[in-house]
DNA sequence: CTGTTAGCGCATTCAC
DNA sequence: GTGAATGCGCTAACAG
């Protein structure tokens, strides 16, 4: 474990410390005969680069920080994915910080001076690193501007907004309107909708989607088809049997998210009302469990590895001073398995 | 944004850039005076300090590689939040390599060739970043020894193995153990197991603290009692119908992960047996989706995030040149849910 | 094609 | 209590 360094490489191999330079990185012509000399030196002394020293000279670290909101949370993982993803194909490395906001702050997200320190923390230490950029990715969708300065170096938001900068997010509102149309197109006509918290934006975004679609397919308004959650199982249930209570019951619901949608195939177990038979449900999230309910819900894949990846690759734009480009919105994608048919009717 | 560093804080506060690191690190006392101007000019020019620079330096990162074999497979991010948790108290920074190895050779994770070159190339990344030492995080608990080679470096595996360096895994065999003692304790005595395949060591493991516990309660073995899974859904369900037509059948089953108890869920669902009037349910895992189950099932929560918390720690050691403490291995707990009830008769 | 040399930004010895 | 000087390991002019 001696640390043989360039020169320790140069000495045994009778050249200068520029030429092995030369042939560790290819930056110039090396005669064949000297640069395998080197290259055999190197080898048997098992020289490794010190990167450190290289990036003080050049000024580049090849590095990019991100900072995760917390890693515990489902749409993280399959983020930093796609990130990776990115990275690997372009040499570049990553320096993960996680502020395990879940853990810490627990659903008190939107109170940003109580996890502001960390965050603040967590951009010195990547700036320190000489990081070339960062990627911001969020637990929940919402606008944390103001909250982190980056000091002019480029950063990209995800799964989250910040006024200035970029923010790579999904197309919420076209997600919800494929799934009505869907459900329209199966011969759905009374199509109710499970929201989220209607101070977060998705669900305005979805709502909006759903609102456009039954305009658009001339679909009866019913303010009684609408109901308001707050993304936990409990409402999911309590609401469906609202619905499944009313003089006439939809065929279908939208639930915005595969957690509610558990809820609301619970209430149709109580009622006895099978689904997909009797009744139709479409889930939002894409959770892994969704595979494993009975019956499967289909339900609308968030695109998280893309957004990871396209992400990655904004920001490696922004990074090399070219404009962000015009980047598609990636699209959720809806995930056909057993939890709709047909209505009876 | 210009680039601010040491030489012109000294400039502008006429002191000599020693003073100014002296002040920044604390390295030796300085005139409280001198100080004071320092700090002042430090924060008018908005100062940050180049860890690049610093490192080269002192020969520390103070950064830890993280290599994980995919953060998208459920294990895994808990145990990068341990390492985090620890990491953040003591102040030293995560360089995480993902080797994506789900995506990229699917279930083929025994055959080491397949993935080694990515490995190896994680590691020489690390290397070349001149991290203290690594943590490497399987996706299945298996030897995989003389898949990497350190130069040296600390290494400690957290749920996988490798012979000759510090591995941090949970004491399977305990955990089951525990799980049947439950179930005897609550008056449980044909006891079945489903096991996952039986070249993984979890399996092995976990059927000896299964057999132990029988062995122990004088319970009768019964080979018919024991079936063989794959950790699949669909062998969850095959099995238990199998189970459930015996001319004797149990009253509780211990099943090696929560996948394959969704399969014994629906079993029993189709054979109209009750859960948990009727046959009692324990899994492994918790998964997060083991709490959305109808009923909500009784589990072995594995400790994912000790797990991390304990790497972190124990490599540290290492590190620092200490012995690997005589840790005490981290234990699963039981979490007691709606799956388990006393048997009828 | 190859060698010499000057730093990158900072910590640290050794003088004062 | 403070400063001047040295060098960490490497890259990139600049000279041959």
């Amino acid at each position: 474990m001696e640390k043989v360094g360039i020169k320790e490489i140069a000495a045994q191999a009778n050249v200068s410390i520029a030429t092995v330079s030369y042939v560790l990185n290819g930056t110039r012509n090396v005669r064949l005969n000297t640069k395998e000399r080197v290259l055999r030196v190197i080898e048997e002394l098992n020289y490794k680069p010190n990167d450190i020293a290289k990036s003080l000279k050049s000024k580049k670290t090849n590095t990019i920080g991100v900072i995760a909101e917390d890693v515990t949370v489902f749409n993280v993982p399959e983020i930093i994915d796609g990130i990776n993803d990115y990275a690997d194909r372009h040499d570049l490395h990553i320096v993960l910080t996680n502020l395990r906001l879940h853990r810490r702050v627990g659903h008190h997200y939107a109170d940003v001076e109580a996890y502001r320190k960390y965050a603040v923390n967590a951009v010195s230490d990547l700036l320190a690193k000489q990081v070339e950029g960062m990627i911001y990715i969020g637990i929940h969708p919402r606008d944390v501007t103001g909250l982190i300065d980056t000091q002019g170096k480029p950063i990209v938001y995800t799964y989250c907004y910040a006024q200035n900068d970029l923010s790579i997010q999904y197309n919420d509102e076209q997600a919800s309107y494929d799934a009505v149309r869907y459900l329209f197109n199966k011969g759905h006509r009374r199509i109710a909708v499970i929201t989220g918290l209607m101070d977060s934006i998705p669900s305005r975004l979805r709502f909006n989607g759903y609102y456009k679609a039954i305009t658009e397919y001339e679909l009866p308004f019913e303010p009684q088809l609408i109901k308001v959650g707050d993304w936990g199982l409990d409402s999911g249930l309590r609401l469906t049997k609202e619905l499944l209570e009313l003089s006439e019951p939809p065929t279908a619901i939208l639930v915005m998210n595969d957690v509610m949608a558990v809820g609301t195939l619970r209430a149709a177990r109580e009622k006895g009302v099978g689904v997909p038979e009797d009744l139709s449900i479409i889930g939002f999230d894409n959770r892994e469990f969704s595979d494993y309910l009975n019956p499967r819900i289909t339900t609308m894949a968030l695109p998280l590895h893309e957004m990871g990846y396209s992400s990655m690759r904004s920001l490696l734009r922004l990074v090399n001073g070219e404009d962000a480009d015009p980047e598609q919105v990636p699209q959720c994608v809806l995930l056909e398995r057993d939890s709709v048919a047909p209505p009876k009717r």
